[in-house]
DNA sequence: CTCAAACGAGACGTAGCGTCTCGTTTGAGG
DNA sequence: CCTCAAACGAGACGCTACGTCTCGTTTGAG
């Protein structure tokens, strides 16, 4: 429907505008402005600023082939603290933590986009995680994949606490004791 | 500033209208319609809609001395798997669910808010479960808590899985095996 | 009873919405 | 190389909610 070159130069302009005005500053005008669009072009393909701004995150992480390292040392609590460690420095790091949570936020408006995040980006991430855990022999390594992310999410989302070197290594003591 | 029979209507006038145009419908104006209230009064005491609906879920709970009841039977395993069928329960139901997915995440764009939520509403009842862990002799009751709340909350918010029993039951089955 | 604070009502200019036309550009099939 | 429909840019349009403002009225403590 929509020409490559104009989803390229859309998504490329939503990134630039973002930095500068926020997600909340997003605006359909604005970003036919920065994108040097017709309005009526956007609407033909995305229904929000955060559709746009959405669709090119993972067009992003999709081009670079979005996959996240799971170290694999041997050392399997070495590894998941590696793994928690730079998940947290993603998570605490000002511009992606404003933008991860503005999009996770309005996503709660969209299920459907939900489910789209889900299936492009965390299930990839998180399948690859309970692989770690698979390889070490970890029963049900889904559900302790959950053990360990769940609170990292819960602290990060909630604000409920700082994320020191202490806590991460407490936690990932716990979740392996959980793990068997 | 406020008078307290102002406060009172527009409290009762926001819960009335959310359930009517859901949470992201609210407005100003409208709002001011529903209570019989001028605009200025409402931006005199809140900054938004959302700050209306969140001061009056906060002062709901707090008339109802919004305890959480923790079960404590002596059975740990058996108490916690209640505990956590009733949040879930509350989290599952359609009404709970969309107005509290909208608050806590538009709570995203006000931090000040957050750190509200979490002294008014959620601390507490997470030192209900804390002291439930400790009463136990669990150790780090707080990070148990967390261990046991996270997933919940991350499967909740990002739909990556049905709550069903089995799921309940091996879950708390893994918290408590990490907790010792 | 008094009078300042709080109020309701609503006018005002602004911004972004989503829809709509209109003339122009583009690129695949003939 | 030409054709022509699809996609495009530009922007006008009416609308809704915004946040600020005035103005006359109500309220309740002193």
């Amino acid at each position: 429907m929509a020409r490559a070159s104009t989803v390229l130069r859309v998504h490329r302009a939503v990134l630039t505008l973002v930095d500068e005005v926020g997600v909340e500053g997003l605006t359909m005008e604005g970003l036919a402005a920065a994108a040097g669009t017709g309005k009526q072009t956007l609407y033909r393909s995305w229904s929000s600023p955060l559709h746009v701004l959405f669709d090119s995150l993972l067009a992003r992480s999709e081009a670079r082939d979005g996959r996240v390292d799971v170290p694999d040392t041997g050392d399997l609590t070495r590894d998941l603290r590696v793994l928690v460690d730079g998940i947290v420095a993603e998570l605490t790091e000002p511009a992606a933590d404003a933008m991860m949570r503005a999009v996770l936020t309005r996503l709660q408006v969209h299920p459907e986009l939900s489910d789209e995040l889900q299936h492009r980006l965390l299930g990839p991430q998180t399948a690859a995680i309970a692989d770690r855990f698979r390889r070490a022999g970890v029963a049900d390594p889904e559900q302790v994949t959950e053990l360990l992310l769940g609170p990292v999410f819960h602290r990060w989302l909630l604000r409920t606490g700082p994320f020191d070197e202490a806590w991460v290594g407490s936690h990932v003591a716990r979740v392996l004791r959980a793990a068997g």
